[in-house]
DNA sequence: ATTTCTTATCGTAAATATACGATAGGTTTT
DNA sequence: AAAACCTATCGTATATTTACGATAAGAAAT
């Protein structure tokens, strides 16, 4: 990006609907939260399971999920288990319930 | 990517669903979302007096857009007139309202 | 016919995203 | 203590995205 030098300004909840969106923006975590919202949580392996991708793949989409907020991990040891983030979900579907109108 | 062959299946709508996100990505399709559901409708020209972006970079935004199915453009010579195609805006709607339940 | 206006497209540079294998860092189990 | 298990991270290759200026392509105005 050949940007002049500082980047633009949006309005906070403009850059905060981006940045969900981004999150949504591959069919690959889009399945990954469908399937949480089915089972309610799961563990990275059995993701492993579902998807023909390497573990280090889905461990890559988990975190950028996770850093988008729109997931959480909590240590069951040795596993790890993945819910909806109900809280920050809830936010991000009511602004795109705004968004549409 | 080095993903080996041919890619992954999803489901019809994971991928829709997928797509239309994707188009949302950016701040910069946001802002220019919001500015046509405000305006109902305006010119190439109008989002380049807006935003500081060069011209090409906004006709590529709007060429996303377009292709997302979420806007429509129509020729009102010697301009061309952007619209919400409002069709598959609601649909896309309709889409995010089941994804978050 | 030439100039002007508006927008799309081309070419290109830099940043980001996506995938993989390999490896590291924890726990648990043996 | 060693082996096995689960997951994250690193390094890396390739693809895609994002931005720009320059140019093309169309209609309208002079």
């Amino acid at each position: 990006m050949k940007r002049s030098l500082e980047s633009i300004e949006y309005k906070e909840d403009t850059e905060a609907l981006a940045k969900f969106a981004k999150a949504l923006a591959h069919p690959t975590r889009i399945a990954i939260l469908k399937h949480l919202g089915k089972q309610s949580c799961c563990f990275t392996g059995d993701l492993v399971d579902v998807f023909p991708l390497a573990q280090s793949t889905i461990s890559q989409h988990l975190k950028e999920l996770k850093n988008a907020g729109l997931i959480q991990g909590e240590l069951k040891s040795p596993k790890i288990k993945y819910c909806i983030n109900q809280e920050n979900w809830s936010i991000a579907k009511g602004m795109f319930q705004e968004f549409f109108d």
